[in-house]
Order: structure tokens, then C-alpha cells, then sequence
DNA sequence: AGCACGCCGACT
DNA sequence: GTCGGCGTGCTC
């Protein structure tokens, strides 16, 4: 008996068995990928069918069957499918969860799919053509839509657009005209393709464009290239070749950087052949756009994250701008990182790939340098603009006023005098907030592996997130007896307030996630800024995102031993990240900044290597720790993390799954530990990581232990998820 | 994840 | 005497 099987959103690890009865009458539209309706338990649920035409061996009569097979057409393709069973098998996620991710929300639900349709106008067959034109000859418009029509049927919506209701009116009442609904003919943006003048390429963007232009299927490429030094330009000529021949390109940007502006400058160059995804759009938007990228409506979407899963009907490159920034890695559910499906889909597709950054991840470099990507480097920034100048300000022992040293209080204030902004960058309240003296400079790090620790004020102690490591509290600075151990970093509300009255001539403004959780209010706030309504900016990460500030000439940061010295082994790379890009964001050619950090170790090697040797060179010596520490991406993490109100539990559980892991003995585990935020919503929160120098090794090791946590009697009554490849410890 | 079944406490 | 607590087990 040959039976078909479906993926049902649920998390399990499995397909279920369903039979197809035989009066199912659009029977010959099913196949791999085909949305179905199925009964499963109680009720009727959507799933997709992921294998056909099965051999089963027991007794099948107990199988249910299917009710009905939704669409026209699989809603996922082939391709799209082999995504997802690899996504499941990398994530270590459930098949059927897996594939719904993929789906958009609007196709999660029994609504049925179809093609396009549309109304069109057209001239009936029996009409005379020679007789009507005649007999309209006193009728401008009526005759010239005649005409248009005779070149063949033209949309509605179209003729709607330049033609009068009442002409179109008059020509039905005639029966020279007549509405007919049909699927849209697919495809099509080549047509409204419309290149302008494209700028000249300077040499090393000229180098970029023909190395990706001679790219013959599959290519990596690393674009890196410093803040206005032109990749998008670089981006800009090469799409234009691929878009030449007919196909189409995906534009994969972090979530903050999809502005208005970002569509208008492609739209701009290439004509209206541009769609974007992002968080913004309706389910019926959503659905729009992959329907557009699917029949060839579009030559280019731009969009966020979940845009990598857009089913393109002819893909012809992708690009990753940003390629670093951490909103490509979903963080919660299926836990992928776009960045790492575009390598997928690729290298499938056989076509280029160019991941673009002033500042690439450790993991691009890495492949840069052996040599999976080829690196491009782009130097030099149009019209001789400089950078802002980067001082490092040690504040040991320094009295600070609401966190700022007088110094650069007196440095705001000229600048602020000249009528320039002034940028203060501060750090998440309390993000793992380590022991810092500040009369000596002296950071308690663990004795294991000579991180950082990690205050732990519930559990009063330090905690090493490294290594598992930890230990007492201390009262006072081991190395220098004073008592001041500072280990909270000032919030930007209350330096909101001081500055205010600080500065009672100037507006300050706060821009952070609370400030700014609607887009409209973030652009809001830009535009203020952009129009000197505020001289002072105060702000998280998001200010070091896709904006630029023309106007300031000052950057402060308040404590980059904070950025510097956390539990999360890729602190340093993020703080050179931020350094860069907030350095690249701040001034104008005629206006060159200063960028000042303020630490209580200003000859760390580290910052120093940043400051006086650029990105470069620190990432990598960032490279070559990692390489010594074993850490990735000289290796591949898996993290177990668990919640519950009851401690026991969780770590009954997690002792568990290490004894089981402990079987593998070429994992290393460390932890359990708690996480750095070690309680949430009155949950305790504690994870291990599990660490290997053979990816393929880890995730079946992971893979076999799954099975056995999910039989534990404590599974169900805990909350608890698998990260592979973590970028976030908190 | 949902959902039903199932066996023990305070309420109309 | 019942309503409802959440432990346990199952979903083709």
C-alpha cells in the first residue's frame, strides 16, 4: 500500500502517515511540497505533504485520510523544500514547525492559494474593428482606448488609471469593450526595467564589480569596505548585469536599515521592479510580495530576515548588506541565521552570493581567509572624507558626573557652542555587568580562562559564562583594597535628565529600543535630529545602525570596559563593530568628528590594536584568540537553554542531558550555568553550552540526545530550547 | 503545541 | 453531590 506523508506544525520530530482516498478530484495536483488539509487528533489541521507514493509495511487501515489538497500548486517548490529538511537537520528544529517558518503567516491557515487573476478589458471577437474605429471617429477618447485595446487585452486597474469611467462606460454600451477575469500572464518587471546613468566606479570598486562579474555560478564574495567608501554602489553594477539577463536578485538588509529611502535609490536606478519585506507589512503585503517574487513580477525584493525563505522564480544573486549584524539570526523558534541559509540557497542555486560590511563578522573573515569567499576590500571614501579621529580616555580614579568626565563635558560644550551635535553612546542597563575597581582599573577575571566575570547579584557572586567557573563576591578590589567596585553602567533615562539640566540651551534625546519600538517614531526622532531640533543624542546600539548623523562632531562612550569585558565571548568583536560603524556614522568632509571612549584600561591591547591599527588588524588578532580558545569559528556551539519557576527542576534536567552528552567524547560541555539574565518573568533561567571542533559531529550527537530529553519525564513541565550556532547568551 | 482523559479539593 | 486543578499521554 502506497501512502503519502505529511509535515503538521507541531514540535515533533516526525512525519505522519496519511492515505489518499481516491475522490479527491484535484488528485493530479499533489506532489512534494503541496499544502494539505488533514485530520490530526481532534480537529483539522494544514500540513505539507513531504513524501509521496511511501511503502508502508503494517497495517494501514487505521490510517485517517486526507481531506483535501488545498492548491493549484505546491506552495512550497522543490527547492524551498530542500531548504527546509536541511534547515531542520541543521537547526536541530521539527520538520513541521520548520516548514511553516518557511511559509507565509497568511498560507499557515486553510485559505486556499491560487493564481493571480485579475480584470482585463478586451475587444469581443465579433466586433468589426475596421467598422468600430469608424464609427468612433468623433469620440477622441473612446477611440483612442479602442486602439490601445486592439493592441491586445490590457488590465482594469490599468485603464482605470488614464481613461474616465464614463469613456470606458460608453464603449461597453456600444459592446466594443468587455470585461473578462483571467490569470495574470507571470512575469513581466523586465519589461519596466529603465537603467539611468550609472556612476563611475573608482578603482577598487571597478576590481569588486568585475571580480563578481565574472563570477560563473556559485561565488562568495566578501565585500568589505569602510563606511562611504561605495558598496552600494559596487551593488548597484553588479545587479544591474544579473537583472540584464532576466533574473532576479534578493537583497537581504538588517531590520533597521529598510528605510524609504534604501527602495527609492534601486527603484531610482533600475525603475519600479522593487519590492520589500519587512516587519511593517500586512499578512495580504507579505502574501503580495512572494506572490510577486514567485511569478517573476519583481526583479528585486529587499527585505529583512525571513526574506531569504521567498520562493524567487528565478533567483540570480543574492546580497547580505550588513552581512554582520545580528537581527539575520532569528531568535526564537526555528533559530536560523539568514545569513547562513543565503550560503545555502547559493551555493543550490548556483549563483553569486556578495555579503557586504564595514566591518565583516568573524565568521566571514574567517572564510575570506580560507578562502570559501573571495575577500574584496574597498579603501577609500568618496570625496576624501575622513574618518572622526578615535581617543581613548582613561577615567581610572576619575570623578564622573552622572558617568561623564568633566573633560568631555567641556568638550560638549564647545562643540555645542558651535552649533555642532554631540553623540552619547551608552550601554544596556545591567547587561552582564562585570567587577570593575575604579580606582585601579583592576577586572576580576576567572582563574580558568582569564575572562571576565559576571556579577550575579541574585545569587551574590561572580559567575565565569566561559567556563562555568565561579566565586565569592568580593568586598573590596583584590588588587588595590578600595571598596568603589562599580559594576553597573548608567541607564540612558537618568543621563537623559543630567543632561538636560546640564545643558539647559540644548535638547537632549533619547533613542533606544523603548524610544523608538514603532518605525514611525524611530523616523521621527531622526528627522528631528536631522533637523537640529536636538543637539543631543543620546542612545544604545541602534545608533551605531544605518544612520547617518552629518552634524555631529562629537561621539562619546561612556564605558567601553562594559563592551569590553562581558560574559559573552563575542563582546570584543561587537565593541570594534560599534567603534567603527558609530566612528563612520558621525561628520561630514568639512567637518571632521572626534570619537572619545572613555576606560579604565587605555592600554589594553585590544582597543589599543582598534585604534591605532583599524578593523583590520583587530579582527585579526580577534581571529587568532578565538583559534587558541577553540572557540568559534574554529568551532561549532550548540546551547541547551531551560526555564522554570523551579530551580530543581531545571537543573535536574540539565545534568541530565550532560550525562548523556558526556557519552560523546568529543564534545566539550560547559556550564550548567545560569544565563545572563538569570531570572525573567519569575523564571529561572540556566543553560550549557555544548562545543565541537566537527559540526557534523555535534549535531548528531545533539540529535541523539534530543531524543532522549524529549522522553524525560521533565520535558513537558519545562520550557526549554536548542540553539545552534548561538549569537546571543543572554 | 493542543487536547482529552483522569483522579483529588472547595463550592453552588 | 459537582466544577476545576494540572499531571500524563497521544496525535498518522
Amino acid at each position: 500500500m502506497k501512502i503519502i506523508q505529511v509535515a503538521i506544525p507541531v514540535p515533533l520530530r516526525k512525519v505522519f502517515d496519511y492515505r489518499l482516498p481516491d475522490k479527491l478530484t484535484n488528485a493530479d495536483k499533489l506532489s512534494i511540497g503541496s499544502r494539505v488539509s488533514v485530520p490530526f487528533g481532534k480537529k483539522s489541521v494544514v500540513g505539507i505533504v513531504s513524501s509521496l507514493d511511501v511503502d508502508v509495511h503494517y497495517d494501514e487501515s487505521k490510517l485517517k485520510s486526507i481531506e483535501a489538497i488545498l492548491d493549484d500548486f505546491p506552495a512550497l517548490s522543490t527547492h524551498i523544500m530542500m531548504l527546509g529538511a536541511w534547515l531542520s537537520e541543521y537547526y536541530l528544529h521539527p520538520i513541521g514547525e520548520t516548514l511553516f517558518t518557511m511559509l507565509p503567516a497568511s498560507l499557515r491557515k486553510d485559505n486556499v492559494l491560487t493564481e493571480c487573476k485579475a480584470d482585463y478589458f478586451q475587444i469581443p471577437e465579433s466586433i468589426d474593428r475596421k467598422v468600430a474605429v469608424e464609427s468612433l471617429s468623433s469620440a477622441k477618447r473612446q477611440l483612442s482606448l479602442f486602439r490601445e485595446l486592439m493592441d491586445g487585452m490590457r488590465r482594469k486597474a490599468d485603464i482605470k488609471n488614464v481613461y474616465s469611467t464614463q469613456t470606458v462606460n460608453a464603449l461597453k454600451d456600444k459592446q466594443f469593450l468587455e470585461q473578462v477575469e483571467i490569470t495574470e500572464p507571470q512575469g513581466g518587471w523586465q519589461n519596466k526595467l529603465d537603467v539611468t546613468e550609472k556612476f563611475d566606479a573608482n578603482v577598487e570598486q571597478a576590481i569588486a564589480i568585475s571580480a563578481i562579474n565574472r563570477s560563473a555560478g556559485y561565488g562568495g564574495f566578501l565585500l568589505d569596505g569602510i563606511t562611504g567608501s561605495g558598496k552600494t554602489e559596487v551593488y548597484l553594477q553588479v545587479l544591474e548585469k544579473i537583472l540584464n539577463t532576466g533574473q532576479q536578485i534578493l537583497i537581504l538588509v538588517p531590520e533597521i536599515g529598510l528605510t524609504p529611502q534604501t527602495v527609492s535609490r534601486f527603484k531610482t536606478r533600475f525603475g519600479d521592479i522593487v519590492a520589500s519585506m519587512h516587519s511593517g507589512l500586512t499578512d495580504t503585503q507579505r502574501m503580495q510580495v512572494w506572490h510577486q517574487a514567485r511569478r517573476g513580477d519583481v526583479g528585486i525584493v529587499i527585505g529583512t530576515r525571513s526574506s531569504i525563505f521567498l520562493p524567487f522564480k528565478d533567483l540570480g544573486m543574492i546580497i547580505v548588506d550588513e552581512e554582520h549584524d545580528d537581527s539575520f539570526k532569528q531568535q526564537d523558534g526555528l533559530r536560523y541565521h539568514a545569513r547562513d541559509l543565503a550560503v545555502y540557497r547559493a551555493v543550490k542555486l548556483d549563483i553569486p552570493l556578495v555579503m557586504g560590511s564595514a566591518t565583516p563578522s568573524l565568521e566571514s573573515l574567517h572564510n575570506a581567509n580560507t578562502k570559501k569567499y573571495h575577500h574584496l576590500t574597498l579603501t577609500s571614501r568618496a570625496g576624501d572624507a575622513s574618518l572622526p579621529s578615535q581617543h581613548l580616555l582613561n577615567i581610572t580614579g576619575q570623578s564622573l558626573l552622572c558617568g561623564i568626565a568633566q573633560g568631555l563635558l567641556d568638550k560638549m560644550q564647545i562643540q555645542l557652542a558651535q552649533g555642532n551635535q554631540v553623540l552619547i553612546f551608552v550601554n544596556r542597563r545591567g547587561f552582564a555587568p562585570s567587577l570593575l575597581c575604579h580606582q585601579c582599573g583592576h577586572v576580576e577575571t576567572c582563574n580558568g580562562c582569564e575572562s571576565p566575570f559576571t556579577v550575579h547579584s541574585l545569587a551574590r557572586n561572580l559567575q565565569c559564562h566561559r567556563c562555568g567557573e565561579h566565586t565569592y563576591l568580593p568586598q573590596k578590589c583584590p588588587q588595590c583594597g578600595n571598596h568603589d567596585l562599580s559594576t553597573q553602567g548608567q541607564g540612558t533615562e537618568q543621563l537623559e535628565q543630567f543632561l538636560t539640566q546640564y545643558f539647559p540651551d540644548y535638547s537632549a534625546v533619547r533613542i533606544d529600543s523603548d524610544s523608538t519600538r514603532s518605525k514611525a517614531r524611530l523616523n521621527e526622532i531622526l528627522e528631528a535630529i536631522n533637523s537640529n531640533k536636538h543637539q543631543i543624542l543620546v542612545g544604545t546600539q541602534i545608533l551605531s545602525k544605518g544612520h547617518h548623523f552629518p552634524n555631529v562632531t562629537l561621539a562619546i562612550v561612556l564605558d567601553l570596559d562594559a563592551l569590553l569585558f562581558s560574559a559573552d565571548f563575542r563582546a570584543p568583536e561587537k565593541m570594534g563593530q560599534l567603534i567603527t560603524q558609530l566612528s563612520g556614522r558621525a561628520g561630514r568632509a568639512n567637518k571632521t568628528g572626534e570619537v572619545w571612549m572613555q576606560t579604565h584600561q587605555p592600554q589594553h591591547p585590544l582597543t589599543q590594536d582598534l585604534v591605532n591599527n583599524g578593523f583590520m588588524d583587530f579582527s585579526r588578532s580577534l581571529l587568532e584568540e578565538r583559534e587558541g580558545a577553540s572557540l568559534p569559528p574554529f568551532s561549532f556551539q550548540a546551547l541547551l537553554r531551560v526555564e522554570s519557576r523551579d530551580i530543581d527542576k531545571v537543573m535536574a534536567f540539565l545534568n541530565y542531558a550532560k550525562s548523556m552528552l558526556s557519552q560523546f567524547k568529543n564534545v566539550k560541555i560547559i556550564g550548567p550555568m545560569p544565563c545572563l539574565i538569570e531570572k525573567k518573568q519569575g523564571r529561572m533561567r540556566y543553560q550549557m553550552i555544548i562545543n565541537c571542533r566537527v559540526r557534523a559531529y555535534l549535531i548528531s550527537a545533539m540529535r541523539q540526545v534530543l531524543v532522549e530529553l524529549e522522553a524525560h519525564k521533565l520535558s513537558s513541565r519545562l520550557r526549554w530550547q536548542v540553539d545552534v550556532q548561538p549569537q546571543d547568551f543572554s
